[in-house]
DNA sequence: ATGCATTTGTTACGTATTTCACAATTAGCT
DNA sequence: AGCTAATTGTGAAATACGTAACAAATGCAT
């Protein structure tokens, strides 16, 4: 029963339970690839314990991921491989046809689209868009590169729901404008500013320079050390971080 | 002073301080880019609330990151944005050169190793490898891609210590191993598998499938909702979620 | 059929991160 | 100089997330 004035924004589906943390969500994937990894070995079952040796995710996390949405295993047994592989496909809803545009065909736009993974996952380019003029009419893939600010008329045909935003920085904020107003309802965006969208609209960021940046911190400061260095490192401790 | 038996896994330069979360980090590079676009505008100080206005990221939380390092603004004042971009970049240690190396040179490492902004934030790209032979010899912008193997061989001469890596899952783990021999201390990995790597080794993963299936999980289950239903909730909550 | 070894689902606990709230500091104004 | 308004830096409270621990469930062996 919903308290008048409660604040729904819960995310999908607000049924009593607690939302799964987007932490949860994105193990998920993980998990999905992994299994079906081992669909295509014929592995029929596997534990929890299983997945933690082969995947490094904690036994009791994988477990309680899974405990957001349903019960999936039996006691003493483990999970069906298979089984677990298509339900967690529908609760990431990629078990189904998923249509993509694409705007910004630029050089990192392109090579994404063209990523096979994708097909294979059953994400589905329907439409490409530029706002560079030099662009629009040529062909990507086997599409036609259309002006972004059809946007919105062309997407009434297809009713595409995801976008991938590979614009630069400047441009990024008034593209997203016209997705939203074409009906997108998620967006990966690459450009590294935060976009303003109604809460309707979920924004995931990848942002290839700042994981450089990050990974750049962690280098230390000292005069660069040779290869030769971490070798002995490696031998003085075994070898290998956790696991076998 | 260091008790002899401590564990040394506070990352770098082991202070008395507690490290700063990873999370800081992500959002240390995203202050230094806007306070970039900051500084490209004459904007002399900024204060942290109204970086919470422009970015989104709250008030206290922008002090508290900036805290873990040190004191960067004056009470009453606010932030000098060029001392302050300049000194986070000192902190990222994108203040100088970083000479970066691909391995795999398909489409998506070609064209991210392409993007402008690179060259831009001082990451270098010196060398390319793969290993697949059709490749090994081409060129790629202005480098010869080389075998993957010699990269332990060629790597003494730059001693690049950040790679990116974006070979097909299978052969990750292989090329992994390849890299730590060769000394490298940061991989930003974009094949959906985990890596083992020893402890002195940081991998920062990005996997585009990963981010789209979160986002396809967002997308209601109902029927699919034509573009105008969302832009009639614009209008009706006023317009953008939070700030202006 | 009963007991045992296994493994799940979940509650309770611990850690990490974010947000709040306020004393301390600064610049400008009178 | 002293007062005021603004804003920082930070300990304490709140929230989110991860890990451990264990009762309940299952299949297998005897």
């Amino acid at each position: 029963m919903m308290i008048v004035g409660e604040v729904p924004n819960v995310t999908p589906s607000s049924n009593g339970k607690p939302p799964p943390p987007v932490p949860t969500l994105e193990r998920l994937a993980t998990y999905h690839r992994f299994l079906v990894d081992l669909s295509h070995a014929q592995v029929e079952t596997i534990s929890s314990a299983e997945v933690e040796r082969q995947t490094g995710i904690n036994a009791a996390q994988f477990r309680k991921d899974l405990s957001y949405f349903a019960q999936f295993g039996k006691p003493g047994v483990g999970y069906n491989v298979v089984d677990l592989r298509d339900r967690i496909a529908r609760i990431l809803k990629i078990d189904q046809d998923q249509k993509l545009i694409l705007v910004g065909a630029g050089n990192l736009g392109s090579a994404l689209v063209g990523y096979p993974g994708l097909k294979e996952h059953r994400f589905n380019l329907v439409a490409v868009f530029d706002n560079n003029y030099g662009k629009i009419g040529r062909p990507l893939w086997n599409l036609e590169i259309m002006d972004v600010t059809r946007v919105k008329e062309v997407n009434q045909q297809h009713r595409a729901r995801i976008a991938i935003l590979a614009v630069p920085s400047v441009s990024a904020q008034m593209v997203t404008d016209l997705l939203v107003a074409a009906g997108i309802r998620a967006i990966l965006n690459f450009a590294p500013v935060m976009l303003r969208v109604p809460d309707t609209v979920f924004v995931r960021n990848v942002s290839f320079l700042q994981e450089l940046s990050v990974l750049s911190y962690h280098l230390s400061a000292d005069p660069p050390f040779d290869g030769l260095s971490i070798l002995r490192e490696l031998d003085d401790h075994g070898n290998m971080a956790e696991t076998d």
